[in-house]
DNA sequence: ACCTGAACACCGTTCAAGT
DNA sequence: ACCTGAACACCGTTCAAGT
């Protein structure tokens, strides 16, 4: 007879390790993900992680890109303004909702660049709509990133549901500069 | 005959301590600020800090609002919109130089927010020059200290000197917004 | 191949004790 | 009033040892 503890203790591998290290940091803000806490959460001792990833910043870099892989691409039949704002309004709600996670992440900035390059070739693309300079698609897009970043960890209130109207607004603004630019 | 120690050791203030806490954070990154690392350098038990900080969130924001004090406003003769082009360039490089000291001032946002309060007053002037609606300059400045913070924080290559084009470019974006705002 | 446990070099913070 | 030092409850990571 098997025992019953509370996991049936599958071997351990990334998938199952970067789910419980993002259910962690959620729920217990920056501090409450630790390498230790983190064996604690997958019932083994806290340095079998270790073998599964190399330190506590490639965790980091791991459970980001897990996030990331929820972000879906706005339909590419809107037009590009609406896709841009449909991108960012779902880039914020990703960020806020995992808020701790991405500030970790923005420790080391090379973490969050490669991370987040998949998931902003959408936006890319939309901006490329707009009939900006080729080349020129991608350094707007940054522009939106960082200011995603920098309004999602200034942000108090963990808006969760729609996206503040001021957010909206602002990217309006940026929509209303990336025209000026386009012409 | 008194001790002739490296530091003389006057009383600690909190002038002193965040002196010292700059130094370590710009030298040693975002790890080298410890309170036990702190009182080294200070030359005192590491317990004595919190005699005049109350803990190290509180040095953390004490050091920045000492960082933001050297932020300059820009001349108010000049048009508008030299006038942010002015600050952002400004405070990108105080940011960026105090790199690691921002990051830590971000995990709590209102740190930032009461920091930054004084220091944004110019930025807010200088859009409300532009002609926009009472009340909302301080919204757009808030676009462009998100946008700054962001572009900081995913900045890799320490370019101190002169703001890179890139950044120059995207600020002359969300100016271009601005003035479609204001008519 | 994978997991364990002791060990090392650190943390922030509290608190009773010293001057 | 200000500083000290021991103590508490933690960290990330290495490494030899176990299965």
């Amino acid at each position: 007879m098997p025992k019953r503890s509370s996991s049936p203790r599958r071997p351990l591998d990334v998938d199952s390790i970067t789910a419980a290290a993002l259910h962690l940091i959620d729920h217990d803000g920056p501090g409450g993900l630790s390498m230790r806490k983190l064996g604690a959460a997958l019932g083994v001792d806290p340095m079998a992680v270790y073998h599964h990833v190399d330190n506590r910043e490639t965790l980091i870099a791991l459970t980001m890109a897990r996030v990331l892989h929820d972000l879906s691409a706005p339909d590419p039949s809107l037009p590009w303004d609406d896709q841009v704002r449909r991108w960012a309004a779902d880039y914020r709600a990703l960020v806020v909702t995992h808020r701790a996670l991405t500030y970790e992440a923005m420790r080391s900035p090379a973490t969050v660049e490669l991370a987040s390059a998949e998931g902003t070739r959408p936006l890319v693309e939309a901006i490329a709509g707009a009939g900006v300079a080729a080349g020129e698609a991608s350094e707007l897009a940054d522009l939106i990133v960082d200011y995603v970043h920098g309004h999602a960890l200034a942000v108090t209130d963990d808006s969760l549901g729609e996206p503040p109207p001021e957010f909206m607004r602002s990217i309006g603004t940026i929509i209303e500069g990336i025209r000026g630019r386009a012409i």
